[in-house]
DNA sequence: GCCCATGATTCATC
DNA sequence: GATGAATCATGGGC
């Protein structure tokens, strides 16, 4: 027997318009058998309408004797049309692209455990960005975890109105099914399936979400990790800073770790930088170190300069010349770098000729501040001692271009250290 | 937009 | 780990 058929037999067949209505249904009963369309419209009609319109209707249906049997007919209709679906639909594999989300949100630190805000990715972030646990790379790690820490906020407050709103959603359907179920057949295998479509629904919106964060923390990770290739020169003062140990200390430039750090705190940058910078100075110079002559003969005439006013000082106050820690001017007697003495006779290490006489090489720019200094250092002692003494010992860079010394690196302020100690100035 | 200066990074070497 | 050398990438002058 097909399925209409059995349904016509059950029914004892119901004029349209007579579903909702006992009596009309009591007085057809006994009619010719009615068109299954027509009825099964009707059923479908009154699962349209809304549950208060079709309250009285319901009602009548629910009521009506043959609807059991309606019902079971209607039930093994729907059995099969189930299982043919859920053939289709179930078991979906899960989803690589949430998988994906979910590994990176979870390295990331946003999603899963708190690991401190994300510390581990910071930390690398960190790590990238500052190469020296400087204050600069202090701030970048906070100011990361911050950001970090935010994004991973707003990420679980979402996922919360998410899986509260889909759970509300989730129960509303429940119950709008479970009360269709009392006048269409709907089993709760179906209910569940319908379940399992919601939460497919809701869980393709947590993937937007999720990678809406996933964009978020890229973009906040390489904007960090761009940070580190930003440059930004130093000011004006800070090169003069560096130039000035530099070109003062030509025959050996390289600052001990002290003497870094006060280059660091003095040029308000890191030691790290100031690493760089010495670094690049170096290579830079030796490469060409004729681009470089002006500018050694300008700083050594100005550290000599300030020497000499240093030595005047001294002089007129009768007593000996004491180091001072400023920056210009700054540099003690002591330091009066090799490059200073070197510059104001117009020496370079490359200017020295076989017998090691001095070749003047003055820039003509520079000759009225030689001048004016060569004035000044005569009225002073400290003249006598700068130029005449073996204040300037000219290094050279050896025939493997390298800083051939005896000679060892110096401090900024500090006078020489104990022979032997890594990085004093002896230089002088 | 090109070019140069320069700070930063990477990699090899010691 | 410090350094040299090469290279990258950006800022700034033109």
């Amino acid at each position: 027997m097909d399925d209409q058929t059995r349904m016509l037999a059950g029914l004892g067949g119901l004029s349209q318009g007579d579903v909702g209505d006992p009596d009309s249904v009591r007085k057809q009963l006994g009619q010719p058998q009615q068109d299954i369309g027509d009825i099964l419209q009707q059923i479908m009609a009154i699962t349209d309408e809304s549950l208060d319109e079709a309250q009285a209707r319901k009602h009548a249906l629910n009521c009506h004797r043959m609807k059991p049997a309606l019902f079971s007919v209607l039930c093994e209709i729907k059995e099969k049309t189930v299982l043919s679906i859920r053939g289709i639909q179930d078991e979906d594999p899960p989803d690589p692209q949430i998988m994906r989300l979910d590994n990176m949100l979870l390295a990331e630190g946003v999603s899963g455990p708190e690991k401190g805000g994300g510390s581990a990715a910071a930390a690398a972030a960190a790590a990238a960005a500052g190469g020296s646990p400087g204050a600069d790379g202090g701030i970048e790690h906070s100011d990361y975890r911050a950001k970090l820490a935010q994004i991973r906020q707003i990420y679980h407050s979402e996922l919360e109105k998410y899986e509260q709103a889909c759970s509300e959603f989730t129960n509303h359907v429940m119950n709008l099914l479970r009360e269709q179920s009392r006048t269409r057949p709907i089993s709760p295998k179906e209910i569940e399936r319908m379940v399992a479509i919601i939460h497919r629904k809701f869980s393709s919106i947590q993937m937007q979400l999720k990678q809406s964060t996933c964009e978020a923390v890229m973009i906040l990770r390489s904007r960090f990790l761009d940070a580190r290739r930003k440059r930004r020169n130093f000011n004006k003062q800070a090169t003069e800073v560096l130039n000035e140990y530099f070109y003062s200390h030509l025959s050996n430039p390289y600052p001990s770790e002290e003497a870094k750090e006060e280059l660091a705190k003095k040029c308000a940058i890191t030691v790290s930088q100031v690493s760089n910078w010495f670094g690049n100075k170096r290579i830079r110079y030796k490469k060409n170190i004729g681009k470089f002559q002006e500018e050694a003969n300008l700083y050594a005439v100005k550290t000599a300069v300030d020497a000499a006013s240093v030595s005047a000082q001294a002089s007129q106050a009768n007593s000996p010349a004491t180091p001072t820690s400023g920056l210009s001017g700054s540099y003690s007697l002591s330091h009066v770098g090799d490059a200073a003495a070197a510059a104001y006779l117009g020496l370079h290490p490359s200017n020295l000729n076989g017998a090691g006489e001095a070749v003047l090489n003055i820039a003509p720019s520079l000759q009225p501040q030689v001048d004016t200094l060569h004035r000044a250092t005569h009225l002073t002692a400290g003249y006598e001692e700068l130029t005449t003494s073996s204040l300037y010992v000219p290094r050279r860079l050896d025939p493997s271009n390298s800083w051939q010394d005896n000679t060892q690196p110096c401090s900024v302020t500090s006078p020489p250290g104990p022979p032997g100690s890594v990085h004093s100035d002896t230089s002088n």
